[in-house]
DNA sequence: ACTTTTTGGTTGCGTTTCGCAACCAATCGT
DNA sequence: ACGATTGGTTGCGAAACGCAACCAAAAAGT
């Protein structure tokens, strides 16, 4: 899923969608967020087609996201693991549950639910706030250029200086 | 995207990747949050290829996540704006953004910030939290069967009366 | 030692999707 | 009437995907 574009665009979704974003890798990671790490185990849970899983797995090594253990046993086993990196997915892989539990499941007949377990009860909705904690709307936020911006950032959210706000609000949905 | 397997796994993930996770169609939507809304404007920014563009649109489009309008203008431009269900698309952006910035670019080479516009202050990192605010790490939450689950989910993920826990505790990362 | 099983692949091949460039139709401005 | 603009569609070669068969290493079984 990236034969030339769209991994350079400066823009960290798009480099994330790079190393994540193909077909099947979120899947692979969601097995290994429910405790899977066996080669055989992603296969059968996911009915991916080996070579593929091989190729994903070997990306996901590569890209620090899994580790790779072999360990004694039958046919040399391999235990795929996740980092920190890997495990700092969890709450992207979450906000897209809950979007996909909202808008597509309903609420109602969602498959499964993650719940605290200190109190049984559901985990929060996922919600963009402020360094302070106050939930944000769309219409609330802006995007600036960051410490790593190139020349097309700044040309596009930059404050332009020189008379005049940017041309899009970036995050402010118009309806009209 | 799409051919036959994974849309229909009992996962909200899995439904969600096969509305939003087909290759592009992330970023168009990144382009419809920047106030991007019109074919041309799309085409540009992306570079993506005219044809996925438009399968890319209708889709979106036929899954309620976009709208189309025609304007009238030379050549009666259309106009793809958001809906709730696209606009809610924002706190996973936002997520898959923050892990990207973290461990891709880099936090001190993020290309943009998301500031919220009172305070001028960058947002907040999106955590996962219980209900009352308390935010949670992995090893605090529990996948449990929802109400919308089959008997392959309960038995995965029920509670297992019969005798012992589950074979395998979802979001209890181990170590050894 | 020899065979069998398990594990985790790799290889070939047909199908689908993607990417690119050329072509096209409707509409409005002039 | 004419030409520019917008938003496509079509055709074709390249890449990715999906499936099934084949394979090699290593440990268990005998």
């Amino acid at each position: 899923m990236q034969t030339p574009p769209f991994e350079d665009q400066p823009c960290s979704v798009a480099q994330a969608l790079g190393e994540i974003g193909e077909r099947w890798t979120l899947l692979i990671l969601r097995e290994a967020f429910f405790g899977m790490q066996r080669f055989t185990d992603f296969q059968a849970r996911l009915g991916v087609a080996r070579n593929i899983l091989t190729a994903r797995l070997n990306k996901l090594v590569a890209t620090g996201i899994l580790t790779r253990n072999v360990a004694p046993g039958r046919g040399n086993p391999r235990f795929y693991r996740l980092t920190e990196k890997g495990r700092d997915v969890l709450p992207a892989f979450i906000a897209l549950m809950q979007w996909g539990d909202r808008w597509i499941a309903g609420e109602a007949k969602a498959p499964v639910r993650v719940v605290d377990t200190a109190t049984g009860e559901e985990i929060a909705r996922l919600r963009v706030c402020a360094r302070d904690g106050r939930p944000l709307v769309a219409r609330e936020m802006r995007v600036v250029p960051g410490p790593g911006a190139d020349v097309s950032i700044h040309r596009r959210f930059g404050a332009t200086a020189s008379g005049g706000e940017a041309p899009e609000a970036a995050f402010a949905f118009r309806r009209g």
